[in-house]
DNA sequence: GGTGAAAAGTTTCGGCG
DNA sequence: CGCCGAAACTTTTCACC
């Protein structure tokens, strides 16, 4: 029984890649990663079953493309968060750096940008000093002068899109 | 038996905020955050209770601010990500600019940053014009100037931090 | 999509080092 | 004080409708 009654087959309307209520369980589990599928299906009026089967799949389109604990990078000694935005200093270089980079476990991130430098790169060290010597092994990995802003405090981060209607 | 043999009491050397053992807790989450109390605490060599324990006191203390499931935002409408720099227009403004724009919900991020600007947001958005929209808010929400710098690709983001040894 | 039972997970508890 | 191990409970998986 449990009066879920909804009924609907197939239909919905699929405004963009994902489905209504695939966006739903997307939005809640952005939200809070470790929603149970008990409380998934509350939310979407579906069984366990159905709402667990439909986060499988989404996990295989790459819809939901991973988990992660949102943490206090105080706590774990890496207090110091910069933007550093960098620049091939070889304007007609291949644009390899995000690879070139990629082995320095500092970076966070790594963005394309438009605008006068190539790349937006997120990063978090110990201390100054961290960042100095940070930052000489970035300009050296991929050939890039870099351009640092550093982050005095963070008001809020990693806020979940607005919840689907 | 399970040859743990660890029998350390206390020990351990809290280089920061958190100790050892915890702060591998935290690497692992922040690398999976559906990782399982189980295998947590076959990484760790603990118990299952010992390893459930240490969590709950790392969200209490804040070390663990959440979970998040990390979403491919093009699958869902907002396939157009930018950095916004502000500054205030009136230079002598209260900077109360992160709570005046709190409300909107495509801003995933605000840092307060040193430089030329008050505030480095980042914004996800449906669309060129929804982002025109979105930049004309912020204007009015707080009284700033925008400088914005559109996301054309991203190699890389949310990597977690290095894995404690 | 739904169901129900088996498997795995989590949480709580009393006792040990 | 923190850890362990096992019981009680919840969640997740799986085969079938």
């Amino acid at each position: 029984m449990t009066t879920s009654g909804s009924g609907s087959g197939h239909g919905g309307g699929t405004v963009c890649g994902v489905e209504e209520i695939d966006r739903r369980i997307v939005t809640l589990l952005a939200a809070d990663g470790r929603m149970s599928f008990t409380d998934l299906a509350k939310e979407t009026g579906l069984s366990v079953s159905a709402v667990h089967q439909r986060v499988r799949r989404l996990e295989k389109r790459g819809v939901l493309r991973g988990y992660a604990a949102l943490i206090d990078y105080d706590e774990i000694g890496l207090p110091l968060t910069a933007f550093v935005s960098i620049k091939p200093i070889d304007p007609a270089a291949a644009d390899d750096a995000p690879d070139r980079l990629r082995h320095l476990t500092a970076i966070e991130s790594c963005h394309s940008v438009a605008g006068d430098e190539s790349y937006i790169l997120k990063v978090r060290v110990a201390s100054p000093s961290a960042l100095e010597d940070l930052l000489n092994q970035i300009r050296a990995s991929a050939n890039v002068s870099t351009r640092t802003t550093v982050v005095l405090s963070t008001p809020y981060d990693y806020r979940p899109p607005a919840i689907a209607p």
